[in-house]
RNA sequence: GGACGGGUGGCGGAACGGUAUACGCGCCGGGCUUAAAACCCGGGUCAUGUUGUGGGUUCGAAUCCCACUCCGUCCA
C-alpha cells in the first residue's frame, strides 16, 4: 500500500470542506491569535510556487496554535480592484468584474489545492459592493474629519493609461508596472491629509514587533526633521533669504550662505562682475540630474560660485558671502542653507575647496581637519556658550522667535496622499458636486455608490474620465433634492487594502463594517506576513487609516499589525541569450562551457531571478501538487531555508521532501499488508534515541510556531525522528502518534490519513499538541571534547553527573591527550560542564 | 552615496562564545534485483589546514569588536 498523495489530498480536502473544519473558533475562553497573510491581487497569470511560501508558513502557525488550544483567525481574500483587470477587460472585451471573478476562481482553486486552513466563509473581495460600501463609508469618516480635500496639484499623468499615478508608482519618468511614459500635469485631485498623522506614524513604530529595517524605511519615508527656519537679510538690500536647518544651534558658526543654483533669488543677487561665472555654472548644473547631484560622495570635489552679494547672519550681524552650489537642491527645504563648515561635512569640504572661514562653535573636534558633528559644549556663541546641542537648539529657537528672525519648525519628507485615479475599476467616491461647486457626501443609507456598466473602458482621446460616459449615473441629486453630478474619480488600489483586516472580523454583516465586539475580540493582528515590497506604502496607508478609525472610536488599538514578518522571495534560474531574449529551460542544454541553446548551440547566460512568466522560470504549484503532492510542496517551501530569506527553487528538493513523506508513511502503513507495521507496539519500548528525537522535535516546533518561525530546522527534526524510528526495531504507538501530530501542521493531508489509520476517526485539526518533557532529552553519559591550547585532541565519554576532577582525570588519562601534555606545564584547566575541557599549557 | 541584511562542503543550509557542517539535494561506492526503478547501507583513519580577507578580545571565535572586500535588498 503505497502513499497515494492524489487520493489522500482529494479526500481530506473534500472532508474539510464538507465538515467546515476550519470555521473560526470563537470560544472567548481560549487565547486569541489573528494570523494574517497579505492578500493577493488576483492577476491573470495565476500563482507560481513563490507566492504560497508565506501562506504555508502562516498555515503551520495557525494549525499548530489550534492544536495548542488557541482560537485562531485565519482568512483569505482578494485585493481585486485595480488597473490590470481593467486592461485585461479592454483586451478581451469583457467586464472587469468578469475578469476578476475568473482570476479569483483560479487563485482560490490553486490555494485550496495546497490544503491551507483558511476559514473560507470569511472570504472577501475589495471589488465586491458589499465590501466597498464600507470603503466608501470609511472615506466619509475621513472626509467628515477634514482629512480629505481637493487640490490642484502637479501629478504624474500617464497618457497611455489615461490616469494619474502616485509618486511611488513612477520611476525615471515611467510607470513601474508597464514602462509607459509619465508626464507632469497640474490637475484637481483628491488628497488625504496623511501628514496630519506624521508624528504618530513615526512615534508609534516604537512598540511594534516589526523588522528594524522596515521601521527604518517608514521613518525615512516620513522623514521628520526637527529644526528651524531662519531669515537671513541680504546686506544692502531689502531681500531676505529663508533657510531651513536642523542645526540652528550652530548659527554662530555660519560663515556663508548657499543657494540652489535654481533658487529664485539668484538672479537678483548676482553682481555684474559675477554674472558670467554664475550663468556658466547654472548651465553646467542644468545638465546634471538631481540624482547625480545628491549621489555625489561627501568627499567628491565641491563646485560652486560666489554671487558677489552678502547676507547678514541674524545671530551676530556678521556679513557673510552668498554662494550658489549644486549640493543644495531647489525643492528640498527652502532651497537655501547656511553653512557651518566646522560642524557639517559637506560644508566643511566646500569651505576647504574655496578657502572660506571655518569657525568652531561646538567643542569636541578639530575643525581644521574635519567637521565635528557630535554633541558638545557650545563656544564662541554668545548666549549659547556652555550649552549642549539639544539645549542650544531650544535656546536659539526661543531667541529667533522673540526677535522675529525665525521659528522652530518640523519638516516632513512625507507628502499628502494623492487619492484619486481616473479609472473605472476602483471604488467610486461617495460624493456629489452641485452646480455651485459644493461637495456633498452621499448619505450613509445610500451606500454603496456602485459602479455603472460601461460599454468600453479604454481611455478616450478627449481625456474624459471613464465614469463621465454614463450620464444616467453621473446626474443625480443631493439629499435635499438639488441637482448634482457624481464625483468621477475612483479611489486608488491602496484604498481597499487599508482596512481589509477589519472586514474579516465580521465579513457578512451588511449593517456594520465590523462588529465592535468582534474587533475587541480579535484585534490587533498578531502576526502579519507578506513581502517586504510593501514595507512603506501599504503598511503606512493602512496604519494611517487605522489611526483615523481609532480617533473615531471605531477601533480599540492604536496600531493594526503587532508583529510583521517578511517572507523571502523564491528565485529560479532563467536563460538569456546575447540579445537579452529569454528562453524556456526546455530549449537549453548543457554545453562544454555552460548552457547553450539546443537549436543553435549559442551560449546562454543563466541568472537567478524572481519567478515570472516572461522569463520562463515559473513553476506552477498545480504541477507540483499533481506530481509530488501538496504536502511535499508545503514541506519544501519551508525546508528551503529560513522563511525570511530568499531561496532558489529546485525540483530535486521537492523530491527530497516527498521521499521523507514516503518514509514517514511506512512507519504507519506496512507496504505489504497495508495495515499498521508490526514494529509499532502499544507497550513501552524505552528507546532513548527515538524518544530524544521526538522531544527535540516537540521543543523546537513549539518554539517555532510560537516565536521563531524557523520551520526549516523543525522539518529537519521531524526527519531525524523518522530516521530514528525507521532504524529502531520497535516503536511505541504513542510516539508515532505524537510525531503525526507534529507533522500535521506541515503536511496536513498525509497526517490526517495516518491519524485515521492509527485508529482515530475525528480528524487531527483539533487534537491537543504533544507536551514537551525535558526529562526525555536526558542522557546518562556525555561526550566531552578535550582540547589542549584550544585545539581538539580527543573526545571522552563521561557520566552526566561527573564532577570536574573526574572529568579532568579521565581526560588526562586519554592517550591522545597525554601525548600533547607530555613535557609541558599545565597552566590552566578549563572545564565547561557537559561540553569540554581545555588544558592551557606552555 | 546611505541604510539594512549576508558571505560556512559540489549545492540549500545547521551551529550563533565551547567537538564546525544537523537535515536535505547532488555525486561516488556497496546491498537487494535477471535488470532497472524504488528502497536500504556506507562515503574514510591519524596529522595538518579550514567558516570572504586582515587584525583584536578570549583558555577557546563561524559566533563578540575593528578595518577591508564581495553579494543582495531598499532608499536617494
Amino acid at each position: 500500500m503505497r502513499y497515494d498523495h492524489q487520493a489522500i489530498e482529494a479526500r481530506w480536502q473534500a472532508r474539510w470542506q464538507a465538515e467546515r473544519t476550519f470555521a473560526t473558533n470563537e470560544d472567548p475562553n481560549k487565547p486569541k491569535y489573528y494570523v494574517l497573510d497579505m492578500f493577493p491581487y488576483p492577476s491573470g497569470a495565476g500563482l507560481h510556487v513563490g507566492h504560497p511560501k508565506g501562506y504555508v508558513g502562516t498555515d503551520v502557525v495557525a494549525r499548530a496554535r489550534r492544536m495548542m488550544g488557541e482560537r485562531v483567525l485565519r482568512v483569505m481574500g482578494w485585493d481585486s480592484f485595480g488597473l490590470p483587470a481593467e486592461r485585461q477587460a479592454e483586451r478581451e472585451d469583457r467586464h472587469p468584474a468578469e475578469i476578476t471573478a475568473r482570476n479569483v476562481a483560479t487563485f482560490k482553486a490553486q490555494l485550496e489545492r495546497l490544503g491551507l486552513s483558511y476559514d473560507w466563509d470569511r472570504e472577501i473581495a475589495t471589488s465586491d459592493p458589499r465590501y466597498y460600501k464600507w470603503t466608501q463609508w470609511i472615506f466619509l469618516q475621513l472626509h467628515g474629519r477634514g482629512l480629505a480635500y481637493q487640490a490642484d496639484v502637479p501629478v504624474n499623468f500617464c497618457p497611455a493609461l489615461g490616469t494619474v499615478l502616485a509618486n511611488e508608482e513612477v520611476k525615471d519618468g515611467r510607470y513601474v508596472e508597464t514602462g509607459d511614459i509619465v508626464e507632469r500635469r497640474t490637475m484637481k485631485q483628491w488628497m488625504l491629509r496623511i501628514t496630519a498623522y506624521a508624528d504618530r506614524l513615526v512615534d508609534d513604530l516604537e512598540g511594534l514587533d516589526w523588522p528594524e529595517g522596515i521601521k527604518a524605511q517608514q521613518r525615512e519615508w516620513i522623514g521628520r526633521s526637527v529644526g528651524a527656519e531662519v531669515g537671513f537679510d541680504v546686506a544692502d538690500s531689502s531681500g531676505r533669504i529663508e533657510v531651513f536647518t536642523t542645526r540652528p544651534d550652530t548659527l554662530f558658526g555660519g560663515t556663508y550662505v548657499v543657494l540652489a543654483p535654481e533658487h529664485g533669488l539668484v538672479d537678483g543677487l548676482t553682481l555684474p562682475l559675477q554674472r558670467a561665472a554664475v550663468d556658466a555654472y547654472r548651465a553646467e548644473v542644468g545638465k546634471r540630474s538631481e540624482r547625480d547631484r545628491t549621489t555625489a560622495a561627501a568627499d567628491a570635489p565641491k563646485t560652486g560660485v560666489f554671487t558677489g552679494s552678502y547676507a547678514v547672519n541674524p545671530v551676530n550681524g556678521k556679513r557673510i558671502p552668498i554662494w550658489i552650489a549644486d549640493y543644495v537642491l531647489a525643492h528640498y527645504g527652502t532651497g537655501a542653507v547656511f553653512a557651518c563648515p566646522a560642524h557639517d561635512e559637506r560644508d566643511h569640504a566646500f569651505a576647504k575647496t574655496f578657502d572660506l572661514p571655518i569657525v568652531e562653535v561646538v567643542s569636541g573636534g578639530d575643525p581644521a581637519t574635519a567637521a565635528y558633528t557630535g554633541d558638545g559644549a557650545h563656544v564662541a556663541s554668545d548666549f549659547l556658550d556652555g550649552l549642549n546641542n539639544e539645549a542650544a537648539k531650544a535656546a536659539v529657537i526661543r531667541w529667533l522667535e522673540a526677535q522675529s528672525k525665525g521659528k522652530g519648525v518640523v519638516r516632513y519628507r512625507l507628502r499628502d496622499w494623492l487619492f484619486s485615479r481616473q479609472r473605472y475599476w476602483g471604488e467610486p467616491f461617495p460624493l456629489v458636486h452641485t452646480a455651485d461647486g459644493e461637495v456633498v457626501p452621499v448619505p450613509e443609507a445610500e451606500l454603496p455608490v456602485t459602479l455603472p456598466q460601461l460599454a468600453t473602458y479604454r481611455p478616450e482621446a478627449d481625456d474624459r474620465l471613464p465614469l463621465a460616459r454614463v450620464s444616467s449615473w453621473v446626474d443625480t441629486t443631493t439629499p435635499d433634492g438639488r441637482p448634482a453630478k457624481r464625483e468621477l474619480n475612483t479611489m486608488p488600489q491602496w484604498a481597499g487594502s487599508c482596512w481589509y483586516y477589519l472586514r474579516f472580523l465580521s465579513p457578512t454583516d451588511d449593517a456594520v463594517a465590523w462588529r465592535p465586539e468582534a474587533e475587541r475580540a480579535w484585534m490587533p493582528v498578531d502576526l502579519y506576513v507578506g513581502g517586504a515590497e510593501h514595507a512603506v506604502l501599504h503598511l503606512l496607508y493602512a496604519r494611517f487609516w487605522h489611526k483615523v478609525l481609532f480617533d473615531c472610536g471605531l477601533v480599540s488599538t492604536k496600531e493594526p499589525f503587532q508583529r510583521l514578518f517578511n517572507q523571502g522571495m523564491i528565485h529560479a534560474t532563467s536563460y538569456q541569450d546575447a540579445r537579452g531574449k529569454y528562453w524556456p529551460p526546455s530549449d537549453v542544454t548543457p554545453g562544454a562551457d555552460g548552457p547553450v541553446l539546443r537549436s543553435t548551440g549559442e551560449p546562454v547566460q543563466t541568472r537567478l531571478e524572481k519567478m515570472s512568466k516572461s522569463k520562463y522560470n515559473v513553476t506552477n504549484p498545480d504541477d507540483v501538487c499533481r506530481d509530488q503532492g501538496a504536502d511535499a510542496l508545503r514541506l519544501y517551501e519551508l525546508f528551503m531555508g529560513p522563511l525570511e530569506d530568499g531561496a532558489t527553487w529546485d525540483d530535486q528538493g521537492v523530491a527530497g521532501t516527498r521521499r521523507f513523506l514516503d518514509k514517514a508513511w511506512r512507519l504507519v502503513v506496512d507496504p505489504e499488508t497495508g495495515s499498521l507495521p508490526r514494529k509499532v507496539v502499544d507497550e513501552a519500548v524505552g528507546d532513548r534515541d527515538v524518544e530524544r528525537a521526538l522531544h527535540r522535535a516537540i521543543r523546537n516546533l513549539t518554539e517555532a510556531a510560537r516565536v521563531t518561525l524557523r520551520f526549516h530546522t523543525c522539518i529537519a527534526d521531524l526527519m531525524v525522528f523518522v530516521n530514528e524510528a525507521t532504524r529502531a526495531p520497535r516503536v511505541e504507538r504513542g510516539q508515532i502518534e505524537d510525531f503525526v501530530k507534529l507533522l500535521a501542521p506541515f503536511a496536513p493531508h498525509i497526517a490526517e490519513e495516518m491519524w485515521e489509520r492509527l485508529g482515530h476517526s475525528d480528524g487531527i485539526t483539533w487534537v491537543a499538541w504533544p507536551a514537551f518533557d525535558p526529562a526525555k532529552l536526558a542522557v546518562e553519559t556525555l561526550p566531552i571534547a578535550v582540547q589542549v591550547n584550544g585545539k581538539l585532541r580527543a573526545t571522552i565519554e563521561v557520566p552526566v553527573d561527573a564532577v570536574a576532577a573526574d572529568i579532568l582525570a579521565t581526560a588526562k588519562a586519554d592517550p591522545a591527550v597525554a601525548k600533547w601534555l607530555e613535557g609541558v606545564t599545565i597552566r590552566r584547566e578549563v572545564v565547561v560542564p557537559g561540553r569540554l575541557v581545555n588544558f592551557v599549557a606552555g
